[in-house]
DNA sequence: CCAGGTCAGGGGTCAC
DNA sequence: GTGACCCCTGACCTG
């Protein structure tokens, strides 16, 4: 039965003939659900008086469809999926359009979603769940789906949930196993296309407000005292963790903040704004917010990295060059308060203006080439290594097909390469030592000018964090239309905002955010892979190799 | 400065006399956009008035950043051409401001009261919610606001609601968040000075169910249906308005408002952004309301240089090359509907890895020496004149010394001058038509290669207030500690705050900004002033020395 | 135009 | 975690 229902959802996108045939007429029993029963609300959904289940199980059926045009309508809706986001969203200008009025039903609008079954008695019609066949209890996200589908997506996508199914990735969906494996579950609800997009973020708890009795004059009382409640219990319950993925670092922004970041482990990330996260988290419910919550994310991953950075076999650069993300802050502190970062003022180096045409594989092959920087050398390997194993820490990294991540170490490794040199502050001075003994005055001017860009690193110290999200943003980019173009571009999208609403946090009025731009823009004038490297430069291949056994490696570990 | 912005807006107006003329040019210039056609309506979940099919697919929306799930960038634009006309609408963006009352204490507030934004067509004029600057659907309670605010203020008042803010009673409100807090947002109602007395008793429900199923047989009045939650607010007869409900509060507080601003328009400002203001003016607390306000110097900055573009001498691309700033964005929209934006598809135009290096010296010198394109070489002079005029144009800019202006114009013209081209579409023609004849490969993979880069901002359908702020960015920035290195620094800051709130409020949940800043970075490859021009081609002196001329003589002018 | 109402579909809650 | 159930919002109607 159920097997129907679920194939006659699929179905329409693909045809299946067999569609019109399984109307039922048991719905017709179905009657008794009448508005009267519900006395909430109206109308809805809330089937509150669910029929037998026998009676679930005949079931629904749909007439109608055209799913004909289905298949172009995939398409469509994805595009309006995603016009939904900026424009449709509920709250975000909304423009009225004077449009016909013809409410109700467009037969269409059923005709991708699902199934009607009208009930004879009371003409209503009693829709099943796409996802899992279950009595629908309306659209939801889209599609017409019942409360547990709606729920279950709802904390999913909230949740940022990512589910890992122990089967092949087939298991079927329906009313009785639809809680046998939540990755089908979620796949199957993405499947029928709901909107990931309409689930909004998460509301204060709604116990707050009360109901002034009008014949009470003393509302202040009791007021305050309500008041006072909810902001004790507030935030436990906003804090309360969900599960895994994303609401842990919810609840551990605010926990580690003491015992492992306090202010002297994480000096970036300052009270102010873990009250900004608090707060932010709070509301929750505009890009600030999801923005912070990226930034949560982001110290997830932190922790994932040094996770994973202590059982790596692979060489890196150790504590000393203070790398985002493999570092404790603490080093990081150390490190910029060391004196070497004082050095030459180059705050107006424009001096030399004779920055001259350089590119990563220039610098790395000329560095290689001369003798006597076997350290740089070295360095260069470990920061290289460091830099691929950073990208390996990425969730949304690995989460790319492999293909997808080839591609963007191969376009943007010069990119993470020179981050990581930049955050490698012990590099510099290996770097000066090179342009003192560089005689070539055309070299060394290339050299000076990308030191002096390393320099300004320095100069603005940088932090781990902008680091990391800079970083980020170097490495999900792709000319290539990549298959995953938009979780690429969406992931760079965040660090983006992170970074714009981390800089605003914690260097408030500061001029900052744009600089930080133009300095990475300054590393890609630096890092030219098709302009210089392709044509000046040959032997980058070598180094891409290299990039690529790398990635090999790791992954299979 | 922009501090006083909202004060200033009005008598920067009286600044340039010639500031009223140009409105209404504009004005009637604005020609077919109807919102009525454009504007799909966002709501969250039905779009139950929707016109076509493809619309009714798009569901739900939200405030929410989620990632775009399309497929590739080319639909995306396609989608965006459908409904981008609303939020980068054409329509003049214009707000009044009140005088303000003696009454109130607090201008702010004041400032927020209204704006409006005039359709061209009808003259209807499009007003923002007081409260949350969303689109309002007319004077509610006596004030300006949308239909969310309106149900919520009645609801509350009906219901006698207490609500308990778990913040600090300072909750931000605007369309993103209004359902953040719904303390708060009362207590935003009242101080927009919503009138309780307005709201008046729940009257009996609308009885026929003329709706619904035409075959109801029933009890049209039982319906009891109402919801729980009214029928407990029934009985509130104590409830007694003052005196008539709206009668006065109506009047009182519209009456100020009128005189300032009348409905001239502001090509490029979005309604979106007229919401953004108009909310953001109200608070003004916060990161997004500086942005905001920045956006309203922006705004500002924009009718100057349309007085300029009337007084000044100097030759500039006229209308036809929708150069932001100068041109109403009807214009960009011919433009964009124009045949030869669609161009061969160069989304994936990897393929063609090689680049090669390239500069605007390089380029613009071989486009110069290059026969068969004199239409180019015209064009391209006019480009940099517009660049040029641009940068006048811009107070922010001015307002710097002259060694300040020049060296801003001798480090950044070259990124100026690529973006202006970027704006012009008129050029791409050109450009294509010069590859096309190219025989050398390496030149013509040059060529190409910035063609493509040119490409990316049509496909992207970067529009006028985004080319705007990024001419800015672009343009105040230098390498050399000049002494208004504060001033240059913020302004750049301010512009990328502008963008990435531009970004945010007209393209939600679009991984624009940082495509947007990835693409400048891009053209910064080609705009390799030092490395490039100095290092392999340094002709492009003759170039500066023209802009300073031009700068030199606009100066004077 | 602006009161009123409606109700689909967002949201949250809390036994289970 | 799930999902039946209820509350709240706001686009759209009616008067
Ligand atoms: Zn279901
Ligand atoms: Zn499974
Ligand atoms: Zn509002
Ligand atoms: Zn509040």
């Amino acid at each position: 039965m159920y097997e129907n229902q679920i194939d006659v959802c699929s179905d329409e996108r693909s045809e299946s003939p067999v569609l019109g045939v399984h109307m039922n007429q048991t719905l017709t029993s179905q009657s008794s659900e009448s508005e009267s029963t519900n006395v909430s609300r109206s109308s809805t959904p809330d089937f509150k008086t669910e029929p037998s289940n026998e009676e679930k199980l005949v079931k629904h059926s749909t007439p109608l469809n055209r799913h004909i045009t289905n298949e172009n309508m995939y398409n469509i809706n994805q595009m309006y999926q995603n016009h939904g986001q900026f424009y449709s969203s509920p709250n975000m200008f909304q423009y009225n359009r004077p449009v016909v009025k013809s409410q109700e039903n467009r037969p269409e609008f059923n005709v991708a979603q699902n199934y009607q079954v009208k009930n004879s008695q009371n003409g209503k019609p009693i829709n099943f769940c796409c996802v899992c066949g279950d009595r629908a209890s309306g659209k939801h996200y889209g599609v017409l789906s019942c409360d547990g589908c709606r729920g279950f997506f709802k904390r999913s996508i909230r949740g940022n949930m990512e589910y890992v199914c122990k089967e092949n990735n087939n298991c079927f969906i329906d009313v009785s196993r639809r809680n046998q494996c939540q990755a089908c579950r979620l796949r199957k609800c993405l499947e029928v296309k709901m909107n990931r997009d309409a689930v909004q973020h998460q509301r204060p708890p709604r116990s707050q407000q009360i109901k002034r009795d009008s014949t009470s004059l003393a509302s202040p009382l009791t007021t305050g005292q309500t008041s006072k409640q909810y902001i004790q219990q507030y935030q436990p319950s906003f804090y309360s963790p969900r599960f895994s993925p994303y609401n842990v670092p919810v609840k551990n922004i605010r926990a580690d903040i003491q015992p492992g970041f306090s202010q002297d482990n994480y000096p970036n990330f300052s009270p102010a704004v873990a009250a900004a996260v608090a707060f932010q988290s709070n509301l929750a419910n505009n890009l600030l917010a999801a923005s912070i919550k990226n930034q949560i994310a982001l110290k997830q991953m932190y922790q994932m990295e040094n996770v994973s950075s202590i059982n790596t076999s692979i060489p890196f650069i150790n504590t000393s060059e203070n790398s985002s993300g493999y570092q404790t802050y603490d080093e990081g502190r150390n490190e910029t308060s060391s004196p070497e970062v004082e050095q030459k003022d180059e705050d107006n180096f424009e001096k030399s203006k004779i920055h001259s045409s350089a590119s990563l594989a220039h610098i790395m092959n000329w560095i290689k080439s001369t003798p006597t920087t076997e350290n740089l050398i070295d360095s260069t390997t470990k920061i290289l290594y460091s830099a691929i194993r950073w990208a390996r820490t990425q969730k949304s990294f690995v989460n790319l097909s492999l293909q997808s991540q080839s591609t963007l170490i191969n376009e943007n490794l010069n990119e993470l390469f020179i981050l990581q040199m930049a955050e490698t502050k012990s590099i510099m001075n290996e770097l000066n030592i090179l342009i003192e003994n560089e005689k070539n005055d055309e070299k060394k001017a290339l050299i000076q000018g990308f030191f002096n860009l390393l320099q300004k690193f320095n100069l603005d110290k940088v932090d781990p964090m902008e680091f990391y999200l800079l970083k980020s943003i170097a490495l999900f980019k792709s000319e290539i239309n990549l298959e995953d173009k938009q979780k690429i571009e969406h992931t760079q999208e965040e660090s983006f905002m992170s970074l714009y609403n981390y800089n605003k946090l914690n260097y408030p009025n500061m001029p900052r955010f744009g600089k930080l731009l133009i300095l990475y823009s300054d590393i890609r004038k630096y890092t030219n892979t098709k302009i210089v490297e392709e044509v000046f430069l040959r032997n980058i291949q070598s180094k891409i190799n290299l990039s690529n056994l790398l990635l090999a490696q790791t992954t299979s570990a």
